[in-house]
DNA sequence: TGTACATCAGTGAACGCGCGTTCACTGATGTAC
DNA sequence: TGTACATCAGTGAACGCGCGTTCACTGATGTAC
Protein backbone atom coordinates (compact mmCIF):
# COMPACT_ATOMS: atom_id res chain seq x y z
CA UNK A 1 0.00 0.00 0.00
CA UNK A 2 0.80 3.58 -0.32
CA UNK A 3 1.30 5.34 2.65
CA UNK A 4 1.48 9.30 3.16
CA UNK A 5 4.72 11.82 2.44
CA UNK A 6 5.72 11.47 5.58
CA UNK A 7 5.08 7.85 6.73
CA UNK A 8 7.87 6.55 5.86
CA UNK A 9 9.97 9.41 8.10
CA UNK A 10 7.93 8.70 11.03
CA UNK A 11 8.64 5.23 10.80
CA UNK A 12 12.54 5.24 10.95
CA UNK A 13 12.13 7.34 14.07
CA UNK A 14 9.85 4.90 15.51
CA UNK A 15 12.58 2.32 14.86
CA UNK A 16 16.07 4.76 15.60
CA UNK A 17 13.66 5.51 18.87
CA UNK A 18 12.71 2.27 20.01
CA UNK A 19 16.72 0.53 19.00
CA UNK A 20 18.42 3.24 20.73
CA UNK A 21 16.06 2.21 24.16
CA UNK A 22 16.79 -1.97 23.11
CA UNK A 23 20.75 -1.66 22.39
CA UNK A 24 21.49 0.76 25.83
CA UNK A 25 19.55 -2.00 27.93
CA UNK A 26 21.02 -5.57 25.61
CA UNK A 27 23.80 -4.27 24.12
CA UNK A 28 24.48 -4.53 20.23
CA UNK A 29 24.41 -8.53 20.00
CA UNK A 30 22.15 -8.84 22.41
CA UNK A 31 19.06 -6.42 20.67
CA UNK A 32 17.60 -8.54 17.70
CA UNK A 33 15.86 -6.71 14.81
CA UNK A 34 12.82 -9.35 14.50
CA UNK A 35 12.16 -8.39 18.19
CA UNK A 36 12.64 -5.07 17.77
CA UNK A 37 10.66 -4.18 14.91
CA UNK A 38 7.30 -7.24 15.96
CA UNK A 39 7.00 -4.64 19.15
CA UNK A 40 6.57 -1.71 16.57
CA UNK A 41 3.72 -4.03 15.02
CA UNK A 42 5.96 -4.43 12.26
CA UNK A 43 7.74 -7.43 10.66
CA UNK A 44 11.26 -8.19 10.14
CA UNK A 45 11.42 -7.66 6.43
CA UNK A 46 10.72 -3.76 6.67
CA UNK A 47 13.47 -3.18 8.33
CA UNK A 48 15.47 -2.94 5.26
CA UNK A 49 13.71 0.00 4.15
CA UNK A 50 14.98 2.18 6.59
CA UNK A 51 18.49 1.03 7.06
CA UNK A 52 20.96 -0.73 5.56
CA UNK A 53 22.02 -3.28 7.98
CA UNK A 54 21.93 -3.83 12.06
CA UNK A 55 25.45 -2.11 12.73
CA UNK A 56 24.01 1.25 10.60
CA UNK A 57 20.71 1.48 12.89
CA UNK A 58 23.39 0.57 15.76
CA UNK A 59 25.35 3.64 15.19
CA UNK A 60 22.39 5.84 14.13
CA UNK A 61 21.02 4.97 17.67
CA UNK A 62 24.07 5.36 19.60
CA UNK A 63 24.44 8.98 17.96
CA UNK A 64 20.43 9.68 19.07
CA UNK A 65 20.71 8.66 22.82
CA UNK A 66 23.85 10.62 23.07
CA UNK A 67 21.95 13.55 21.79
CA UNK A 68 19.20 13.31 24.15
CA UNK A 69 21.88 12.70 26.93
CA UNK A 70 23.22 16.11 26.09
CA UNK A 71 19.68 17.74 25.63
CA UNK A 72 19.15 15.95 29.44
CA UNK A 73 22.18 17.56 30.96
CA UNK A 74 21.40 20.86 29.30
CA UNK A 75 18.09 20.89 31.24
CA UNK A 76 19.60 20.21 34.63
CA UNK A 77 21.52 22.53 33.86
CA UNK A 78 18.73 24.93 32.87
CA UNK A 79 17.21 24.79 35.83
CA UNK A 80 20.04 25.08 38.05
CA UNK A 81 21.19 28.16 40.05
CA UNK A 82 24.01 30.24 38.53
CA UNK A 83 27.32 28.91 38.98
CA UNK A 84 25.71 25.40 40.27
CA UNK A 85 25.10 24.01 36.60
CA UNK A 86 27.64 21.12 36.93
CA UNK A 87 26.83 20.24 40.16
CA UNK A 88 23.20 19.79 38.73
CA UNK A 89 24.00 18.06 35.93
CA UNK A 90 26.30 15.41 38.30
CA UNK A 91 23.57 15.04 40.76
CA UNK A 92 21.03 14.53 37.43
CA UNK A 93 23.29 11.99 35.98
CA UNK A 94 23.87 9.64 38.99
CA UNK A 95 20.37 9.60 40.57
CA UNK A 96 18.99 6.98 41.42
CA UNK A 97 16.51 6.72 38.65
CA UNK A 98 18.63 7.24 35.88
CA UNK A 99 20.81 4.65 37.17
CA UNK A 100 17.63 2.41 37.10
CA UNK A 101 16.38 3.72 33.51
CA UNK A 102 19.23 1.85 31.32
CA UNK A 103 16.87 1.69 28.18
CA UNK A 104 17.05 5.41 28.41
CA UNK A 105 19.84 6.29 29.93
CA UNK A 106 23.59 7.08 29.02
CA UNK A 107 25.03 5.41 26.61
CA UNK A 108 28.34 5.33 26.99
CA UNK A 109 27.40 3.98 30.63
CA UNK A 110 25.79 0.81 28.58
CA UNK A 111 27.79 0.96 25.32
CA UNK A 112 31.20 2.36 25.82
CA UNK A 113 33.07 -1.30 26.35
CA UNK A 114 31.59 -2.52 23.24
CA UNK A 115 33.15 0.46 20.81
CA UNK A 116 36.47 -1.32 20.64
CA UNK A 117 34.37 -4.73 19.36
CA UNK A 118 33.14 -3.05 16.53
CA UNK A 119 34.85 -2.21 12.63
CA UNK A 120 36.56 0.36 12.27
CA UNK A 121 33.91 2.40 10.32
CA UNK A 122 31.52 2.08 13.03
CA UNK A 123 34.13 2.67 15.74
CA UNK A 124 35.13 6.14 14.11
CA UNK A 125 31.68 7.32 13.89
CA UNK A 126 30.92 6.40 17.44
CA UNK A 127 34.20 8.09 18.23
CA UNK A 128 33.10 11.32 16.13
CA UNK A 129 29.43 11.10 18.36
CA UNK A 130 31.87 10.60 21.64
CA UNK A 131 33.64 13.69 20.79
CA UNK A 132 31.19 16.16 19.77
CA UNK A 133 29.35 14.95 22.78
CA UNK A 134 32.23 15.94 25.13
CA UNK A 135 32.90 19.03 23.33
CA UNK A 136 29.32 20.10 24.28
CA UNK A 137 29.75 19.46 28.09
CA UNK A 138 32.99 21.09 28.16
CA UNK A 139 31.40 24.19 29.11
CA UNK A 140 29.90 23.68 32.09
CA UNK A 141 33.37 22.11 33.62
CA UNK A 142 36.34 24.62 35.38
CA UNK A 143 39.50 24.69 34.21
CA UNK A 144 42.35 27.00 33.28
CA UNK A 145 41.89 26.81 29.43
CA UNK A 146 39.80 25.34 26.95
CA UNK A 147 42.39 22.45 27.20
CA UNK A 148 42.07 21.62 31.08
CA UNK A 149 38.56 22.19 30.29
CA UNK A 150 38.67 19.74 28.22
CA UNK A 151 40.76 16.96 29.71
CA UNK A 152 38.24 17.64 33.19
CA UNK A 153 34.95 17.10 31.05
CA UNK A 154 36.63 13.73 29.76
CA UNK A 155 37.51 12.74 33.18
CA UNK A 156 34.65 13.42 34.87
CA UNK A 157 32.01 12.05 32.18
CA UNK A 158 34.17 8.92 31.63
CA UNK A 159 34.25 8.70 35.31
CA UNK A 160 30.54 9.46 36.22
CA UNK A 161 30.01 6.90 33.96
CA UNK A 162 32.03 4.45 34.91
CA UNK A 163 30.49 4.64 38.27
CA UNK A 164 26.62 4.57 36.80
CA UNK A 165 27.66 1.08 34.99
CA UNK A 166 29.20 -0.64 38.00
CA UNK A 167 25.98 0.82 39.91
CA UNK A 168 23.60 -0.76 37.90
CA UNK A 169 25.06 -3.92 38.08
CA UNK A 170 24.11 -3.86 42.14
CA UNK A 171 20.75 -5.85 43.00
CA UNK A 172 19.81 -3.62 45.29
CA UNK A 173 18.79 -0.10 45.39
CA UNK A 174 20.72 0.56 48.54
CA UNK A 175 24.29 -0.86 47.33
CA UNK A 176 23.15 1.51 43.98
CA UNK A 177 22.38 4.43 46.12
CA UNK A 178 25.32 3.76 47.99
CA UNK A 179 28.13 3.93 45.11
CA UNK A 180 26.34 6.57 43.23
CA UNK A 181 26.12 8.89 46.29
CA UNK A 182 30.04 7.85 47.37
CA UNK A 183 31.25 9.25 43.60
CA UNK A 184 29.22 12.18 43.81
CA UNK A 185 31.21 12.71 46.85
CA UNK A 186 34.30 11.80 45.33
CA UNK A 187 33.72 14.09 42.10
CA UNK A 188 32.53 16.99 44.63
CA UNK A 189 35.85 17.10 45.82
CA UNK A 190 38.30 16.53 43.05
CA UNK A 191 36.13 19.93 41.40
CA UNK A 192 35.82 22.43 44.46
CA UNK A 193 40.02 23.30 44.26
CA UNK B 1 43.99 -42.03 25.76
CA UNK B 2 44.34 -42.19 29.58
CA UNK B 3 46.64 -38.95 30.88
CA UNK B 4 48.55 -38.25 33.34
CA UNK B 5 47.36 -37.70 36.87
CA UNK B 6 47.35 -33.76 36.37
CA UNK B 7 46.62 -33.91 33.15
CA UNK B 8 43.03 -32.70 32.98
CA UNK B 9 43.64 -29.98 36.36
CA UNK B 10 46.20 -28.75 33.51
CA UNK B 11 43.94 -28.38 30.57
CA UNK B 12 41.01 -26.71 32.78
CA UNK B 13 44.15 -23.82 33.86
CA UNK B 14 44.89 -23.53 30.28
CA UNK B 15 41.61 -22.91 28.91
CA UNK B 16 40.43 -21.00 32.12
CA UNK B 17 43.25 -18.80 31.23
CA UNK B 18 42.81 -18.58 27.70
CA UNK B 19 38.75 -18.02 28.20
CA UNK B 20 39.83 -15.05 30.68
CA UNK B 21 41.51 -13.12 28.00
CA UNK B 22 38.75 -13.68 24.98
CA UNK B 23 35.82 -12.70 27.22
CA UNK B 24 37.74 -9.82 28.14
CA UNK B 25 38.64 -8.59 24.73
CA UNK B 26 35.66 -9.99 22.80
CA UNK B 27 32.72 -9.89 25.49
CA UNK B 28 30.95 -12.71 26.39
CA UNK B 29 28.87 -12.95 23.77
CA UNK B 30 32.00 -12.03 21.16
CA UNK B 31 34.67 -15.42 22.87
CA UNK B 32 33.61 -18.54 21.08
CA UNK B 33 34.43 -21.82 22.67
CA UNK B 34 34.94 -23.56 19.41
CA UNK B 35 37.91 -20.78 18.77
CA UNK B 36 39.05 -20.40 21.54
CA UNK B 37 40.27 -24.70 22.23
CA UNK B 38 41.21 -24.56 18.49
CA UNK B 39 43.90 -21.87 19.85
CA UNK B 40 44.39 -24.68 22.43
CA UNK B 41 45.03 -26.74 19.70
CA UNK B 42 42.16 -28.77 21.27
CA UNK B 43 38.31 -29.63 20.15
CA UNK B 44 35.50 -27.94 21.16
CA UNK B 45 33.63 -31.50 22.19
CA UNK B 46 36.18 -31.70 24.63
CA UNK B 47 35.22 -28.29 26.32
CA UNK B 48 32.49 -29.95 28.30
CA UNK B 49 34.86 -32.35 30.10
CA UNK B 50 35.59 -29.09 31.80
CA UNK B 51 32.83 -27.05 32.28
CA UNK B 52 29.44 -27.12 32.45
CA UNK B 53 28.59 -24.24 29.83
CA UNK B 54 30.07 -21.43 28.31
CA UNK B 55 27.74 -19.35 31.34
CA UNK B 56 29.77 -21.24 33.84
CA UNK B 57 33.13 -20.67 32.39
CA UNK B 58 32.42 -17.08 31.79
CA UNK B 59 32.04 -16.19 35.27
CA UNK B 60 34.84 -18.37 36.47
CA UNK B 61 36.96 -16.69 34.38
CA UNK B 62 35.61 -13.26 35.72
CA UNK B 63 36.74 -14.54 38.85
CA UNK B 64 40.06 -15.25 38.16
CA UNK B 65 40.68 -12.38 35.91
CA UNK B 66 39.47 -9.87 38.90
CA UNK B 67 42.20 -12.22 41.23
CA UNK B 68 44.91 -11.19 38.49
CA UNK B 69 43.95 -7.33 39.12
CA UNK B 70 44.23 -7.41 42.93
CA UNK B 71 47.24 -9.02 42.29
CA UNK B 72 48.59 -6.55 40.56
CA UNK B 73 47.31 -3.77 42.77
CA UNK B 74 48.72 -4.99 45.41
CA UNK B 75 52.46 -5.79 43.87
CA UNK B 76 52.19 -1.77 42.68
CA UNK B 77 51.44 -1.12 46.12
CA UNK B 78 54.17 -3.76 47.81
CA UNK B 79 56.88 -1.85 45.33
CA UNK B 80 55.48 1.65 46.16
CA UNK B 81 57.04 4.69 48.60
CA UNK B 82 55.11 3.80 52.11
CA UNK B 83 52.37 6.21 52.22
CA UNK B 84 52.03 6.33 48.27
CA UNK B 85 50.41 3.24 48.01
CA UNK B 86 46.97 3.91 46.50
CA UNK B 87 49.16 6.53 44.11
CA UNK B 88 51.48 3.56 42.71
CA UNK B 89 47.48 1.21 42.18
CA UNK B 90 46.64 4.17 39.97
CA UNK B 91 49.21 5.09 38.09
CA UNK B 92 49.37 1.44 37.59
CA UNK B 93 45.82 0.93 36.38
CA UNK B 94 45.64 4.64 34.53
CA UNK B 95 48.53 3.03 32.29
CA UNK B 96 49.08 3.37 29.07
CA UNK B 97 50.22 -0.17 28.80
CA UNK B 98 47.40 -1.60 31.01
CA UNK B 99 44.73 0.70 28.83
CA UNK B 100 46.07 -1.14 25.43
CA UNK B 101 46.14 -4.98 27.38
CA UNK B 102 42.65 -4.99 27.42
CA UNK B 103 42.81 -9.01 27.09
CA UNK B 104 44.88 -8.79 30.44
CA UNK B 105 43.79 -5.71 31.76
CA UNK B 106 40.86 -5.17 34.61
CA UNK B 107 37.59 -7.19 33.62
CA UNK B 108 35.51 -4.16 35.30
CA UNK B 109 36.56 -2.06 32.87
CA UNK B 110 35.34 -4.59 29.95
CA UNK B 111 32.83 -6.46 31.54
CA UNK B 112 31.25 -5.08 33.81
CA UNK B 113 28.23 -3.24 31.50
CA UNK B 114 27.19 -6.81 30.87
CA UNK B 115 26.72 -7.79 34.38
CA UNK B 116 23.21 -7.23 34.03
CA UNK B 117 22.34 -8.97 31.00
CA UNK B 118 23.47 -12.08 32.26
CA UNK B 119 21.46 -14.48 34.58
CA UNK B 120 20.26 -13.93 37.74
CA UNK B 121 22.95 -16.92 39.11
CA UNK B 122 25.73 -15.64 36.92
CA UNK B 123 25.07 -11.97 38.25
CA UNK B 124 24.99 -12.73 41.35
CA UNK B 125 28.14 -14.98 41.35
CA UNK B 126 29.80 -12.15 39.53
CA UNK B 127 28.77 -9.11 42.16
CA UNK B 128 30.56 -11.47 45.24
CA UNK B 129 33.42 -11.33 43.10
CA UNK B 130 33.18 -7.83 42.45
CA UNK B 131 32.30 -7.27 46.20
CA UNK B 132 34.73 -9.38 47.21
CA UNK B 133 37.59 -7.56 45.16
CA UNK B 134 36.44 -3.69 46.41
CA UNK B 135 36.87 -5.50 50.20
CA UNK B 136 40.65 -6.11 49.14
CA UNK B 137 41.31 -2.74 47.80
CA UNK B 138 39.39 -0.93 50.60
CA UNK B 139 42.82 -1.15 52.96
CA UNK B 140 44.97 1.66 50.91
CA UNK B 141 41.98 3.91 50.23
CA UNK B 142 41.50 6.82 52.45
CA UNK B 143 38.48 7.34 54.82
CA UNK B 144 37.66 8.38 58.72
CA UNK B 145 36.00 4.77 59.06
CA UNK B 146 35.36 1.17 57.60
CA UNK B 147 32.76 2.43 55.55
CA UNK B 148 33.87 5.64 54.42
CA UNK B 149 36.84 3.46 52.80
CA UNK B 150 34.56 1.07 51.19
CA UNK B 151 32.38 4.05 49.82
CA UNK B 152 35.57 5.47 48.36
CA UNK B 153 37.30 2.44 47.43
CA UNK B 154 34.00 1.80 44.92
CA UNK B 155 33.70 5.35 43.57
CA UNK B 156 37.84 5.34 42.90
CA UNK B 157 37.55 1.96 41.13
CA UNK B 158 34.05 2.12 39.51
CA UNK B 159 35.41 5.85 38.33
CA UNK B 160 38.98 4.10 37.07
CA UNK B 161 37.51 1.62 35.34
CA UNK B 162 34.73 4.01 33.14
CA UNK B 163 38.18 5.77 32.35
CA UNK B 164 39.91 3.43 31.50
CA UNK B 165 36.74 1.57 29.14
CA UNK B 166 36.50 5.08 27.80
CA UNK B 167 40.30 5.53 26.49
CA UNK B 168 40.17 2.08 24.96
CA UNK B 169 37.92 3.54 22.46
CA UNK B 170 40.04 5.97 21.28
CA UNK B 171 42.03 5.35 17.94
CA UNK B 172 45.39 7.01 19.28
CA UNK B 173 48.03 6.43 21.79
CA UNK B 174 47.44 10.50 22.45
CA UNK B 175 44.11 10.74 22.99
CA UNK B 176 44.05 7.56 25.13
CA UNK B 177 46.89 9.12 27.21
CA UNK B 178 45.62 12.35 27.92
CA UNK B 179 42.38 11.06 28.83
CA UNK B 180 44.70 8.60 31.51
CA UNK B 181 46.27 11.79 32.50
CA UNK B 182 43.40 13.97 33.14
CA UNK B 183 41.34 11.08 35.03
CA UNK B 184 44.92 10.80 37.13
CA UNK B 185 45.00 14.43 37.87
CA UNK B 186 41.40 14.53 38.79
CA UNK B 187 41.35 11.40 41.26
CA UNK B 188 44.45 13.07 42.64
CA UNK B 189 42.50 16.21 43.56
CA UNK B 190 39.77 14.03 44.98
CA UNK B 191 41.80 12.16 47.12
CA UNK B 192 44.52 14.95 48.80
CA UNK B 193 41.46 16.48 50.78
C1' DT C 1 53.80 -61.78 36.06
C1' DG C 2 50.40 -61.66 32.59
C1' DT C 3 45.72 -60.75 30.89
C1' DA C 4 41.06 -58.85 30.57
C1' DC C 5 38.55 -55.03 31.53
C1' DA C 6 37.46 -50.20 33.11
C1' DT C 7 38.38 -45.44 32.79
C1' DC C 8 38.01 -41.04 30.82
C1' DA C 9 40.31 -36.81 28.26
C1' DG C 10 39.88 -35.80 23.90
C1' DT C 11 37.74 -36.24 18.92
C1' DG C 12 34.72 -34.73 15.33
C1' DA C 13 30.22 -35.42 13.15
C1' DA C 14 25.71 -33.95 13.89
C1' DC C 15 21.79 -31.41 15.90
C1' DG C 16 19.01 -27.52 16.79
C1' DC C 17 18.26 -23.00 17.10
C1' DG C 18 18.60 -18.06 16.45
C1' DC C 19 19.25 -14.37 13.72
C1' DG C 20 20.72 -11.09 9.89
C1' DT C 21 19.57 -10.58 5.37
C1' DT C 22 17.24 -11.35 0.82
C1' DC C 23 13.45 -11.44 -2.25
C1' DA C 24 9.11 -12.10 -4.71
C1' DC C 25 4.92 -10.33 -3.70
C1' DT C 26 0.93 -7.06 -2.13
C1' DG C 27 -2.03 -3.32 -2.70
C1' DA C 28 -3.29 1.54 -1.84
C1' DT C 29 -2.32 5.76 -3.78
C1' DG C 30 0.06 8.94 -6.92
C1' DT C 31 0.99 10.20 -11.76
C1' DA C 32 0.87 10.31 -16.88
C1' DC C 33 -1.99 10.48 -20.62
C1' DT D 1 -12.66 13.14 -15.88
C1' DG D 2 -11.37 8.50 -16.36
C1' DT D 3 -7.98 4.80 -17.03
C1' DA D 4 -3.57 2.38 -17.13
C1' DC D 5 0.59 2.14 -15.01
C1' DA D 6 4.32 3.15 -11.58
C1' DT D 7 5.71 3.46 -6.91
C1' DC D 8 7.24 1.70 -2.67
C1' DA D 9 6.39 0.66 2.58
C1' DG D 10 5.44 -3.34 4.38
C1' DT D 11 4.89 -8.76 4.38
C1' DG D 12 6.52 -13.27 5.41
C1' DA D 13 8.82 -17.35 3.55
C1' DA D 14 13.34 -18.81 2.80
C1' DC D 15 18.41 -18.82 2.94
C1' DG D 16 22.79 -19.21 5.02
C1' DC D 17 25.66 -19.15 8.59
C1' DG D 18 27.49 -19.41 13.24
C1' DC D 19 27.60 -21.38 17.45
C1' DG D 20 26.47 -23.95 21.89
C1' DT D 21 25.76 -28.46 23.01
C1' DT D 22 25.41 -33.60 22.53
C1' DC D 23 27.08 -38.10 21.68
C1' DA D 24 29.16 -42.34 19.96
C1' DC D 25 33.70 -43.37 19.58
C1' DT D 26 38.99 -43.77 20.41
C1' DG D 27 42.88 -45.56 22.65
C1' DA D 28 46.54 -45.25 26.14
C1' DT D 29 47.04 -46.38 30.74
C1' DG D 30 45.44 -47.92 35.29
C1' DT D 31 43.39 -51.72 37.98
C1' DA D 32 41.51 -56.27 39.32
C1' DC D 33 42.32 -60.90 39.21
Amino acid sequence: MRYPAEHKEQTRERILKAASRRFRSRGSEGAVIGDLMRDLHLTHGGFYRHFSSKEELFVAAFQQALDDAAAQAEKAAAQAAPGRELEAIMDAYLDIEHCDDVEGGCPVAALAAEIPRHSRKTRERMLHALREHVGRMQQYVPGADEDERRRNASALLSSMAGALTIARAFATVDERRRILDGAKAFYRRALTR
